[in-house]
DNA sequence: TCGATGTATTGAACTATATCAATATATCGA
DNA sequence: TCGATATATTGATATAGTTCAATACATCGA
């Protein structure tokens, strides 16, 4: 075998580690989440229901619900439910622990 | 209609918008290529060729291949071509500014 | 209690993605 | 020139994701 360059593999994330990050800009890899998501977070009080939402994003009720909950298991959004309806809002702190994720030793360490 | 909530609709990002950045994170919502992209930023002169990577990855020469033509449309890696090898490394800036994304004023406004 | 409304789930259709085998292209060394 | 090696592309297959209609569940108001 002959390499092109200095073999790496140190210092590299383990595969589990990929999962875990892999999940998190998964829920983030879609128009109508990022939508949601800047929705929840431009509104007044910082939360919506999912009534709300429906008509600005032109999409059916189930899919609007389906992305709710993709967004609710990746711990980006969190649902309370009042009444009839459930208020939906950003997890505070949790799309600052994506930010800081894409900046740790094993990913940014390019020099 | 019976609102539950003040109606948002003010400063949320628009569709062409979350398109580019669902682009953006889709490119990364994928655990091969979050490793290579770590394995890049690791190595001793941050970067590799893709026989380097193919090995520890265990996967086949056309996937590792294919995951590199994502993350290079994608602005993540650039490869030069260095005779019979192609070197990969990530885009100097680039993983900022998805980060910087991730606060714009539409996004992390929560309060 | 009963109808209306907000939300969640199920099932189906369609699309997108990941992976590999086979093949093609390019470059180096002998 | 010819074989070996690194990379890219094509085609096929399998899996995952998006979307909606239909349905179910929960809660409020009359």
């Amino acid at each position: 075998m002959d390499y092109c360059c200095t073999p790496l593999l140190e210092g590299e994330i383990d595969e589990a580690t990929a999962q875990d990050m892999a999940a998190a800009f998964a829920a983030l890899a879609d128009p109508v989440r990022l939508r949601i998501v800047s929705m929840l977070s431009a509104s007044p009080d910082g939360s919506a229901c999912g009534c709300d939402l429906e008509g600005p994003l032109g999409l059916s009720q189930p899919t609007v619900s389906h992305h709710l909950k993709v967004l609710r298991e990746a711990g980006v959004v969190e649902g309370e439910k009042r009444g009839r309806w459930v208020h939906y809002r950003v997890v505070p702190g949790r799309l600052e622990d994506l930010r800081a994720a894409l900046s740790t030793k094993a990913l940014l360490e390019t020099t």
